[in-house]
RNA sequence: GUGGCCGUAGCUCAUCAGGUAGAGCCCCGGAUUGUGACUCCGGAGGUGGCGGGUUCAAGACCCGUCGGCCACCCCA
């Protein structure tokens, strides 16, 4: 153990695993753009009264979950636990809004909770966020855009979406109470956490996971029956929008969002394959947030993903090889002074002509055997080998270091001419 | 914040009635003088998370602490 250790719950990611990220990160890249989705980047500290105001005062997050500090001018700063109040933030001071906006964003987020298996203090997510439309077409855009995500990356059989409408806040407040009020009669049976929400956040007894819980629940009254009309409707049409467009979806009317900003549509996509984090992905509507962060009032709808979880999924579902990679494709051992020297220059105009060609030069010396050990390690198809001989001789042995005949036969290693390296090379690389 | 399990070489793990630690993998070197993979030989590497306690003696028992995993909570 050494003595210094990352922060408890912040990870660190190496190559082996880097370049799932990689390809994560293209994909949602690539996907979101074909939806006209424009990258914004976003400062990762913002004023805390940002989240307080935006994300809610009485959340979790907020109350209990953020890093604040105060600046060295004592103004109080916060890591941004989310992306969507610094996105909205961003947007009303460059003076976007005029006009509806279609971004996206991606990058770290914090919140300080107990780790576990998809959970991290430090995590990743990627967001988009869509404003100036308030029709749910513009709802069902989004979830279409995430839904064909998953299909690129091969996990669509692995996730599955819940919708549900939380309506305006005035009819939510209504069936806050109509909650309550059936839940009051049941007090004692209701598991400890939920007696506590009751007070705190009703709302959030309805996805408890306590089993007596939700059979008290089985008669509890129905959101969707109290829900204002036009989000009945928007709601309704964002269903045959989406069956419409064959994206299979599940009502969930229990499902509501943990941030105060959302309202209308909310939506989620959830696997049973990670253990109990199982969202990956979710999102909703948030009408009145420009305008509680003091922008004129401007319609919004946006979903984040976990990166941690699709990396996690990824794998589980076999998605991506996830065994390791060649770190080179030419490995190039070079013994002598005279023959480093003409393996260095040679090796670079390689590069120029092959600038997609990962040539590892071996550093450090040693004999031909060490250095023919390091490169059967780096799982190089071609080993480039210079000693005095291939020097003398204005000359490069090319060696094949892998079986690549469908026969099995194995390519015997050739000498060539400087001059002729390029095409002897790109040959041997190209045989598969 | 709560709970369960866990913490021995870089990695995966073992050992023992409590008597001052071992394997496999990895790494390094060698097996006829310029060439990898398989095999063989040799080598390096551990204050047994940390701190207390019990004991003649603790990695093994007890307490604390830190860390990890999973779950609750919360959420992406």
């Amino acid at each position: 153990m050494s003595k210094y250790r990352s922060v408890r719950g912040m990870v660190d990611i190496f190559p082996e695993d880097s370049r799932h990220w990689q390809f994560l990160e293209n994909t949602v890249a690539e996907t979101l753009a074909s939806y006209g989705y424009g990258e914004v980047r976003l400062p990762i500290v913002e004023y805390t009264e940002l989240f307080t105001r935006g994300i809610g005062k009485a959340t979790d997050i907020v109350e209990k979950e953020m890093y604040t500090f105060d600046d060295r001018n004592a103004e109080s700063l916060s890591l941004r636990p989310e992306g969507t109040a610094g996105c909205v933030r961003a947007a009303i001071q460059a003076g976007v809004l005029n006009t509806p906006q279609r971004y996206w964003y991606a990058g770290p987020m914090f919140r300080y909770e107990r780790p576990q298996k998809g959970r991290q203090r430090q995590f990743h997510q990627i967001g988009a966020e869509a404003f100036g439309v308030a029709s749910p077409d513009m709802d069902a855009e989004l979830i279409l855009m995430s839904a064909r995500l998953w299909r690129r990356l091969g996990i669509a059989q692995g996730v599955e979406l819940q919708i549900n409408s939380i309506g305006s806040s005035e009819s939510r407040s209504r069936y806050r109470s109509a909650l309550v009020e059936y839940l009051n009669q049941y007090v004692d049976q209701l598991d400890e956490d939920s007696q506590r929400r009751l007070q705190s956040n009703p709302l959030r007894i309805l996805d408890s996971k306590n089993a007596g819980t939700q059979a008290l629940l089985e008669n509890a009254p129905d959101m969707s029956e109290f829900l204002d009309a036009e989000s009945a409707d928007d709601f309704s049409i964002l269903c045959a929008l989406l069956t419409a467009a064959g994206v299979a979806y599940t009502v969930n009317t229990r499902l509501v969002r943990g941030l105060d900003y959302y309202n209308k549509t909310v939506f989620e996509w959830v696997t049973t394959r990670l253990g109990a984090q199982g969202t990956i992905c979710a999102g909703g509507r948030y009408d009145g947030l420009v305008k509680q962060l003091g922008g004129r009032d401007t319609p919004g709808v946006g979903f984040a993903m976990g990166m941690e979880r699709l990396v996690l999924l990824l794998a589980e579902m076999g998605s991506m090889d996830m065994s390791s990679a060649p770190v080179a494709d030419v490995y190039v051992v070079a013994v002598g002074d005279d023959a480093y020297k003409v393996a260095l220059s040679t090796v670079e105009s390689l590069r120029s002509e092959m600038p997609r060609c990962r040539l590892v030069q071996h550093t450090g010396g040693g004999s031909f055997k060490s250095q023919m050990k390091k490169a059967d390690k780096s799982g190089a198809q071609v080993a480039l080998i210079w000693g005095e001989d291939e020097v003398s001789a204005g000359t490069v042995t090319v060696k094949p270091m892998r079986v690549e005949k469908e026969s099995g036969e194995r390519l015997a290693q050739q000498s060539c001419l400087l001059p002729e390296l390029p095409a002897v090379l790109s040959a041997a690389l190209t045989i598969d």
